[in-house]
DNA sequence: ATGGTTGGTAGCCAA
C-alpha cells in the first residue's frame, strides 16, 4: 500500500498537476495539504473520476487538509482536539480497514509559527504540538498501524536544510520546535524517510523565490512518523521530486511510504 | 543583499 503526502499549496490552482500525478503515480491514500479551499470548493469530482474517495477539512483562503484514498473511510475526524477555540484547518484523520487490521492515518499541516517574535503565531505553534503529541499519544495506546503524514513545519536537523545558518531565527528550526518534534516522536514512532536515508540534501520543500529550487536550496519539513504496528510493515519511503520541475509547481514534493498491507 | 515568488483574495496576508 502507497501513501503520500503533498503539501499542494492551493489544490484549485494545482488540479492539473494533481490528476496527473495520480495518474502516474497512483497511490493508494494521499494525504494533502494547504488546500487553501473551502470543502465546497473542493474539486472532488475530477479526483473521484479517478478512482478515489475523498474527504477534505477546508478552510477559507489558507490552511485546509483533505485525504484521497481508494480505500473506503471507515470513519473520519476533523480538527485536532484539545482546544475548542482553535478555527484553523490543519488536521484530518481517516480509518480504514486492511488484511492487518486497522490503519490510522492523519493528514497534518502544522502551523508555520513566524515570526517568532509574534505574540501569538510561534505560542500557537508550539501549543499546537503539545496538542498533538498529547492525541498521538492517545492513539499509540490503540496499539494499531497509523500514519501521521504531513507538512510539519519542522527542520529535525541541521542536514535537513541546505543553509541551516539561514534558519537560525526561523520558527520551523528554533530549539522548542526542534525539542517538540523529538518528544514527538520519541512517544515510539519512526520517522519513515529517516529510516530509510541519512542522506544530506534530502529535502521536500524549495521556495519560490531566489531559484531556491534551481540551486537546491531546499528543507526538509514533510515528514511521515509510524506507529510501531504500521513500522513493522514498513518498506521505504521516498521523494517524488520530479513534481517540482514541472509548470507550475507546488512549493512542496510528495513523500511516499510503502507499506505491506492490503484493503481488507 | 531584508531582495525574491506564489495563491487566495480583494486590502494585503500567509508562506
Amino acid at each position: 500500500m502507497k501513501i503520500v503526502t503533498w503539501n499542494i499549496n492551493g489544490v484549485r490552482a494545482r488540479i492539473g498537476n494533481l490528476t496527473h500525478w495520480l495518474g502516474e503515480s497512483a497511490p493508494d491514500i494521499v494525504c494533502l495539504q494547504e488546500i487553501k479551499s473551502v470543502d465546497e470548493q473542493f474539486p472532488r469530482a475530477e479526483i473521484e473520476a479517478l478512482g478515489y474517495n475523498v474527504e477534505t477539512h477546508g478552510q477559507k483562503g489558507f490552511n485546509g487538509v483533505a485525504i484521497l484514498s481508494k480505500l473506503r473511510f471507515d470513519e473520519v475526524n476533523r480538527g485536532l482536539p484539545g482546544d475548542d477555540a482553535d478555527e484553523q484547518a490543519r488536521f484530518i484523520e481517516g480509518v480504514f480497514s486492511t488484511d492487518h487490521g486497522a490503519l490510522r492515518v492523519v493528514s497534518l499541516y502544522l502551523p508555520n509559527g513566524n515570526p517568532i517574535e509574534d505574540p501569538v503565531k510561534f505560542p500557537y505553534k508550539l501549543a499546537w504540538m503539545e496538542r498533538l503529541e498529547r492525541w498521538a499519544s492517545e492513539r499509540l495506546a490503540l496499539e494499531e498501524a497509523l500514519v501521521l503524514a504531513g507538512d510539519y513545519n519542522v527542520i529535525p536537523e541541521p542536514t535537513d536544510a541546505r543553509h541551516p545558518e539561514n534558519w537560525l531565527g526561523d520558527a520551523l528550526f528554533q530549539p522548542q520546535t526542534r525539542q517538540a518534534f523529538r518528544r514527538l516522536k520519541n512517544l515510539g514512532f519512526t520517522e519513515a524517510l529517516r529510516a530509510t536515508t541519512d542522506a544530506p540534501d534530502v529535502y521536500t520543500f524549495w521556495d519560490y523565490q531566489a531559484g531556491a529550487w534551481q540551486k537546491n536550496n531546499g528543507i526538509r519539513i514533510d515528514h511521515l512518523l509510524l506507529s510501531p504496528e504500521a513500522a513493522n510493515r514498513f518498506g521505504s519511503a521516498s521523494l517524488e521530486k520530479h513534481v517540482r520541475a514541472w509548470e507550475k509547481p507546488s512549493d512542496h514534493v510528495p513523500v511516499t511510504i510503502d507499506l505491506r498491507l492490503e484493503a481488507a
